[in-house]
DNA sequence: CCTTTCAGTTGCGATATGCAACTTAATAGA
DNA sequence: TCTATTAAGTTGCATATCGCAACTGAAAGG
């Protein structure tokens, strides 16, 4: 098997291209990073983020498809719509954050607002890091790339 | 102050727009994988992920540009181009990770391969989170969206 | 009624994407 | 030295997606 071969058969099956299939077109991050803030109908996520109204209504529907967001009409304003995350929708915050810090650090240089902080102690969130089972925060030279079958035979002859 | 214009001030000024206009393209964040797993060339990147040239040239073009990856000449033999990530490119691990852990449970529905191991425990990486400032893993519902300048009275009043 | 609001849809031009073939420079082999 | 092959793109052209502005249709509000 040549190079490029087993580094395709490697790489083939990974969550990032499955998550990208799902929030990777050019606004879904912005939109979601709106509900996240408390956007909830059509209107909000247009006049704020400045989308076109028809790609809006695709990627909203794609959302819900996805069951990122729920759909729900209003039952006081039959006009109004309510788009709200699910459960899998807020599962993607720290990947909304980790860009953001990233985007902060590197890109517009300073914290934007508004910042997320902890309820209690007032303190902004930490930045996110990668970290070993054990908690302790980890560099890129403290890992390593395994097959996941190499891995298992580790397991077993220890 | 209309809800809608107080929205709007607060969301402009946003990490994750200034972070997605550099690496939020269609194969920006598959390339990122790429390089991380060790993909140096570009017959690598196109073999490896399938993508068209003419694309391929430009968003390595583009990502160099924006100082994510680094453009070598192989002083060894001069036909071939090394990309690697710089320093501003490896601080994307958070990103990609947690994209990639979402997509593995919520998308694919199962970890893939290869995993990020602790060098010398040889466990897999923990799962991404968002922390309190002093560690403690913090739920949704622990957080609340904070205007900065709020923030900053709050802390005098203190 | 008449007007406004909300959540879209439609038409159409401007971009971006994807494929295949071509180019250019360098290296490897006979 | 001559030829074939490899690496890293570029070019042309067809298709798909995006973005704007205008339009629609149903439901409130006055």
């Amino acid at each position: 098997m040549s190079r490029a071969e087993q580094l395709r058969e490697v790489f083939a099956e990974c969550g990032i291209g499955a998550a990208l299939e799902v929030v990777g077109e050019r606004w879904s991050f912005l939109i979601l990073r709106g509900a996240f803030n408390g956007l909830r109908h059509f209107e909000e996520f247009q006049t704020n983020l400045g989308i076109a109204r028809n790609i809006l209504s695709n990627r909203l529907g794609r959302l819900v498809e996805h069951g990122i967001l729920r759909r729900d009409p209003d039952p006081a304003d039959r006009r109004k719509v309510t788009y709200r995350l699910t459960d899998k929708g807020r599962d993607l915050l720290p990947v909304l954050l980790s860009l953001r810090q990233w985007g902060e650090r590197w890109i517009s240089g300073h914290p934007s607002n508004p910042v997320l902080v902890d309820r209690y102690t007032r303190q902004p969130i930490a930045p996110m890091i990668v970290q070993s089972a054990d908690g302790r925060p980890l560099s890129l030279r403290d890992m390593e790339w395994v097959d996941r079958e190499d891995l298992d035979r580790e397991t077993d002859a220890a």
